[in-house]
DNA sequence: ACTGATGTTAGTACCAACTACTAAATGAGG
DNA sequence: CCTCATTTAGTAGTTGGTACTAACATCAGT
């Protein structure tokens, strides 16, 4: 076995350790067929923390994120809003949100940003999506910001009508009217948001 | 400070733990103002890992949900299929669906689930959304479980015709209607997904 | 007030997976 | 062959525990 030169089993590490945190020590030194105490110089040289602290961090930043999801409740940053009037989002498409395949971004994706500000547009306490008609007119694809104008056209009794248009660049990717339910009692068991 | 007593520190500290998991024993000795052997006897009586295995286990599973997300590429689980014809899938609505104050389902991951039943019926390469018509008939809440039927209509050239009903427990919540794009090409530009 | 059960605390030895450090062995290039 | 970089070995100390033994505290019932 010809091990790996330094420079090569650094970068093969960085690699190992980031694909699977859980790797001890000793499981890497058996990997690269080197002692215990070279994989720690090289962790030390890398800036690679022990195996505790990079599970401690995998742990940390999905608990956060599992917070900052549930905190959200809206695909998307809202960037503007006037409540009742109009509302503005953006969504960074990121890897999860395309086909491995072709990088496109799944519609439902698009559907779930429109949706989101649609609800968050609605000034009362319960908004629910009574019947969306979409139309999906160009592929977006992974790292296209998109932003999504919703802007209310008509609201009486319990019905709003709002439009969406979703663009990247100018370019429209995405158009729906959408029919939302609403009231001001916060539960109500009929329809669907 | 009357501590309390073991049977309701017991109860607390399950809580605490599975509210924030990284706590040492020592930090929990002291917002219970007990000895550090008396949490590990509680530990020891209640089942509950050490911190790291705890740490170690919120990390697991979250690197096994980012594994199971992307390999799924499906909302919900297709639990019939046949190509170019038909498809059923069964989603259970979890917290993380439904909106906090009413647990109401949110609409877009109803639609999502229609979508990817859609996406996953039609046997080519490539099939992207290009509109669809949709209607939310009643409310679903959480821990419902949602079966949608896709049935295909019509395919001719490039488009297919897909009509989508989801039921909870024989109830109607969700029809529409979904004109997809296919093709055999792996990339193209032109619609959305 | 005495006894026994239950609960709490103290203390020791040991473990994994390290850090930090010193020192020796090995290797490869000029 | 010498030298510098690299690798390995070994020791002491750390964190956050387990596993175990033993002592002490508290209360309930008789």
């Amino acid at each position: 076995m010809a091990r790996y030169k330094k420079k090569e089993r650094q970068e093969l590490l960085l690699e190992k350790v980031s694909t699977d945190p859980f790797l001890t020590d000793e499981k890497l030194s058996e990997v690269f067929e080197v002692s215990i105490q070279t994989i720690r110089l090289d962790r030390l040289e890398l800036n690679i923390p022990e195996l505790r602290e990079r599970i401690k961090h995998v742990a940390r930043e999905e608990t956060e994120k599992i917070r900052s999801l549930s905190l959200q409740e809206v695909i998307g940053e809202i960037i503007d809003i006037e409540l009742n009037d109009h509302a503005l989002s953006l969504f960074i498409v990121e890897d999860g949100h395309v086909f491995q395949k072709n990088k496109i971004t799944r519609g439902h994706y698009l559907f779930a940003q429109a949706n989101s500000l649609c609800v968050a547009v609605i000034d009362e306490p319960l908004a629910l999506t009574k019947s969306a008609d979409i139309e999906f007119t160009r592929a977006s694809k992974l790292g296209d910001k998109v932003i999504s104008k919703a802007v209310v056209e008509k609201m009486d009794g319990h019905t709003a009508i709002i439009t969406v248009t979703s663009r990247v660049e100018q370019k429209l990717v995405f158009k729906g009217r959408f029919e939302m339910y609403y009231t001001d009692e916060t539960d109500e068991g009929e329809k669907n948001g």
